[in-house]
DNA sequence: ATGAAAGCGCTAACAC
DNA sequence: GTGTTAGCGCTTTCAT
């Protein structure tokens, strides 16, 4: 079986004329029922694939989307990631994946050259929203509020983030509920992401509802959201003898790093310290005694980022511009109910 | 500044033609001194980006890479990826990820449209190697032996791959100088990847070396690499009532899996159950009491991945169409040496 | 050192 | 219903 490789051979083979077969791959009316299956009995036969290149430079409509990610490695954004790419796939959208590693040079590099590449569209997962080059892209923000707003978002995006202040709050609370008086917070406000704001809003607004001031001395803001960061964090606490009863961490990442120290001070979870992660990954399942993260709904995210950013690329404006989701609370070990201590 | 937009609009700016446009882009020679700067300035002044599209079609190189994965989602693999992306995008090279959830159609789908697309080359996480459509594309095979080998490989293509048996047979010799008798191993030699197979023959290895018989019970062949199907498989062995004091476990994220189901019964490791895993991901760190677990070089297939990729592509042949990395155990408290104990 | 021109593989008028 | 044909924007002979 000779494989055909362009649409010229497919029509040799079939006896049409190239503009047919080109009609019944895109589905565009105009032909017989019985030329239609003979031509796709062929295509199928020698595996055909429509050229992209061609394609794209025929119709513009190059069918890639352009996805912008911190860093894959973290659990939650490869959940994000991997649902949207396959719904999209599956949708005939191909994506051109960019790891960041939060630098706002290779970020910038990233969306120049997914601009030259004439992506269809392109999923943000990313603070920053003055890029000129996007103006007449359809980008759909997900996952992080934006930075430094200059202005509304252009009429071709919309955005998409979970409830991140209510998260912090929930998570909080929890620990507030259990007893905890003396709550640690593990955050990383430097960064581009201002989820980490609002997520250390809502731990404000837990600790004012009980009338608990803020000590400065137990807000540990880091350089980056890093597991081995955030254990020198908690070791550095414990070596300088500063008491707390509980951690609330504004990654599953950095409360992984949390437990680590604990764990080389011969400290326990939850006897002695009490915690929660944020995104309830795979990490929080698993990790020490398992950890009582706040949910956020990643299947819903990846489905309406799909969802937007097909239909701008199909030319509608979406109904909203604004989108915010839910969160809720994974109750673990991590958590579990102090019955009255002392504090410090 | 009316942007221009294609190579034509440039050339006519600088009063040249487009092939002169077109060889000073591609720094091609043969144009003067003079000339280059001037249409440099208009280009510059433009904006102008070439149409990626365009010039795939022309010359089938597109300058992006395909990197199939079977789960973004595991953090072994997430690891390979972020790096290998991100070298490539230093050179200038673009990535497709393409994640195929160990389905073979999926993946069939996914090299189809990564050929369709003109991909430059591909870097390939997959056991599967009769891709006809393959014949003259640049392959980098990584990270997963070859499932059913017809022939040799295709001279447009390497392959790099961990010592897997040898990574096996550490992890199992270490839960037996650690005391251990009975060893269950959590497997999965159903699945398209032959990693499995050779980190089972490292276990068998290690078992005959010191005299132990095969015992089929302990066989824990699973349908697929996932942490609630491995944490099923050890809650089931210890309804059964069969006896056993290790896990060596041919995967993090499975022996993830194990801890789950002996902390539900109460198991305490390594008090009662000695474990170890493969690839020593952050899971491992992370895990129980952390996880002992076979480390790959991730680092160095990434780096060998991407310099092989992009030789190739430059039409060079790599001098070895094999590389085999070597593996090492990280030791962590989970093999932590029994003194003395009885059996069962 | 530069230009003219021939396509790469495909789609979309436009004919019939 | 089907065929003919003109490009999309670019690179690359082959001229000169």
């Amino acid at each position: 079986m000779p494989k055909a490789k362009s649409i010229r051979e497919i029509a040799e083979l079939a006896g049409v004329s190239t503009a047919t077969v080109s009609r019944i791959i895109n589905k565009n009316g105009r032909f017989s029922r019985e030329t239609e299956e003979r031509v796709l009995h062929i295509i199928r036969q020698n595996d055909y694939v429509p050229n992209s290149n061609a394609r794209g430079l025929r119709t513009s409509r190059t069918r890639v989307i352009g996805i912008v990610v911190p860093d894959i490695t973290n659990p939650h954004f490869a959940n994000l990631v991997l649902d949207l790419e396959m719904r999209l796939f599956q949708q005939g959208y191909s994506c051109l994946i960019c790891n960041t590693n939060e630098s706002q040079e290779l970020e910038k590099k990233h969306i120049q050259s997914l601009v030259a590449q004439n992506v269809s569209g392109m999923v943000l997962i990313s603070g920053t929203r003055n890029y000129a080059e996007l103006e007449d892209i359809p980008v759909v923000y997900v996952d992080r509020p934006a930075h430094s707003l200059t202005g509304g978002l252009e009429s071709t995006s919309v955005m998409i983030e979970s409830d991140n202040q209510k998260g912090g709050y929930l998570a909080t609370r929890e620990l507030l509920e259990a007893g905890c008086r003396r709550i640690a917070i593990l955050k990383c406000l430097t960064s581009e992401d201002d989820n980490q704001l609002a997520r250390y809003r809502g731990y404000q607004q837990a600790l004012e509802e009980y009338g608990i001031p803020l000590n400065q001395e137990l807000l540990l803001d880091q350089k980056a959201v890093s597991t081995q960061i955030a254990r020198a964090a908690i070791l550095n606490l414990l070596d300088r003898g500063i008491p707390f009863d509980g951690i609330m961490s504004t990654t599953d990442t950095m409360a992984a790093g949390a437990m680590l120290a604990l764990r080389e001070r011969g400290l326990c979870i939850p006897e002695h310290v009490l915690m929660t992660g944020f995104d309830d990954s795979e990490l929080a399942e698993v990790c020490g005694p398992g950890l009582t993260s706040v949910r956020q709904d990643v299947e819903q995210m990846a489905k309406l980022s799909a969802d937007l950013i097909l239909q701008m690329i199909g030319g509608e404006s979406p109904k909203q511009l604004y989108y915010q989701l839910p969160v809720s609370l994974t109750r673990r070990d991590s958590t579990k109910k102090k019955v009255s201590e002392d504090e410090g």
